[in-house]
RNA sequence: GGAGGGGUGGCCGAGUGGUUAAUGGCAGCAGACUGUAAAUCUGCCGACGAGAGUCUACGUAGGUUCAAAUCCUGCCCCCUCCA
């Protein structure tokens, strides 16, 4: 368990956050001087969706630990940068997003972090900054003068985010090679007003992160950090935080908790220690012990590491009811009533309504061709009992206490309830 | 401003008058095997329709033709070279 602020860095290197450091000592040291008092560290998110997703849970969990370790995090929105768009690791330009949008993304990232982070105003409480505030009233000649002259093109010319770009022969715009600019200004901007010292990112943002410590060490002669953490991927070599359906989303408007609890238990045997590292704050030693369990019995490590990270995101309250409902459906094949549902009128199913129909309004199939051949394929179960007729109906006495239950594959499930005209 | 190349289904990429809802790969879905894992094998993979079939689709708008993703014209967008 982390004691001090020092042991910060410990720990990150532990679990396997760090990539790279600018300067390991240094920081060292920093955190461990008892005179100078917590530090702030930033992550800057770009609010360019209006929750975030798995993909960003690393840094939000490099937060959390810091502040778990006496200092502060500071979560910097990018509602300024968002505005020019980060060329970093793309081959084109991204569409820009209006004021409007922005503000309301900015909104449903706010109440991420609220689970993650412990907002206030004590000298280790959360701070949520928006770039918006300080970049857009810059005046632009004096910003040119006294900062822009710190900026060599040859130099910026040889970062990865602008050199690959040129080297593919693709459009890079002013408006996006100020970028790296505007994020090193921010680093110093937060050094100035919160003593932030330290800003942690992808290893994607190494460019941008050095930028902003080089900055801050020309004009300020300030002492900034940066360190990143490592690209991550499954084990089969697909990025992290999409899957089929989408983004794995951290708010639960976007993703129940229960498909949530899903996507962690279904995680890859290879990738479950390290989950477990990354994403939850088990004991290294405990999760040791997991991570050596073999076969089946792997699977239980999969649970406790989707309780956990379930947790942190929505709370031990909608965990304990995901794990259940998913233990009732899975291990005794029962009914269970939190499954994600939809209502559908009695009257409807009186006569009888196609499978297909109810596989789609169920979100189970996005077509009836689709839900169709599902079906056709052995697919799709009513009850849990097979059903391979294409044109097969469904009526009312297919009702339980007022709900049916409909299995698309081994793994999705949701139920249809039967809700009176009245009452629809 | 001039010359040339290009825009095809979620992505990559073939096709250059009919047998083309459009080869192939990736991604995805289902089945088998399993452990709600991975790997592998098999099948599926535009929408609607029980089906025959109908509709929509190859940047966009028109045209030629019995018939166009394929030919012609205008327009939009991207790239390369020249000035």
């Amino acid at each position: 368990m982390i004691s001090s602020r020092a042991d910060f860095l410990r720990t990150i290197i532990d679990r396997g956050f760090l990539h790279q450091c600018t300067d390991m000592e240094a920081l060292s040291e920093r955190l461990a001087s008892s005179s100078l008092g917590p530090a702030g560290a930033y992550i800057g998110f770009d609010a360019t969706a209006s929750s975030l997703h798995v993909g960003s849970l690393m840094q939000i969990m490099l937060l959390r630990w810091w502040q778990r370790s006496g200092n502060q995090p500071i979560v910097l929105m990018g509602g300024g940068t968002t505005r020019i768009g980060d060329p970093t690791g793309r081959d084109d330009s991204r569409k820009l997003l209006s004021d409007a949008d922005i503000a309301n993304n900015m909104e449903g990232i706010r109440k991420v972090f609220a689970n993650y982070l412990t907002f206030g105003e004590g000298p280790t409480d959360a701070l949520m900054l928006n770039n918006a505030d300080w970049l857009d009233g810059l005046n632009y000649i004096s910003f040119l003068r006294d900062y822009g002259r710190h900026f060599t093109i040859n130099r910026m010319l040889t970062f990865d985010s602008v050199k690959l770009r040129l080297e593919r022969e693709q459009a890079l715009t002013f408006l996006e090679f100020n970028y790296m600019i505007l994020q090193a200004y921010d680093f110093v901007e937060l050094w100035k007003r919160n003593r932030c010292v330290l800003q942690m990112g992808g290893s994607d943002q190494w460019g941008n992160i050095v930028n902003g410590v080089e900055l801050g060490r020309r004009v300020h002669q300030a002492a900034l950090y940066g360190l990143t953490s490592p690209l991550l991927t499954t084990s089969s070599g697909a990025k992290m935080g999409k899957t089929a359906s989408g983004a794995v989303w951290l708010n639960a408007e976007m993703l129940s908790p229960y498909d949530f609890w899903q996507f962690w238990r279904n995680t890859e045997d290879a990738d479950v220690g390290r989950f477990l590292r990354l994403y939850t704050e088990l004991p290294l030693d405990e999760i040791a012990r997991l991570e050596a369990l073999d076969g089946a019995e792997r699977n239980e490590a999969k649970k406790i590491l989707a309780n956990a990270v379930t947790a942190l995101a929505h709370g031990a309250e909608a965990t304990a009811e995901a794990a259940e409902t998913a233990r009732r459906t899975f291990e005794e094949g029962a009914l269970s009533q939190n499954l994600p549902s939809v209502d559908v009128a009695t009257q409807d199913l009186r006569g009888g309504m196609a499978l297909s129909s109810l596989l789609v309004a169920a979100g189970l199939s996005a077509s009836l061709g689709e839900a169709k051949r599902l079906i056709q394929q052995g697919g799709a179960k009513l009850n849990d009992v097979v059903i391979k007729d294409p044109a097969a109906k469904v009526d009312e006495d297919a009702l339980k206490d007022g709900v049916l239950k409909l299995t698309a594959g081994k793994k999705r499930h949701a139920l249809v309830r039967a809700i009176p005209e009245t009452a629809l």
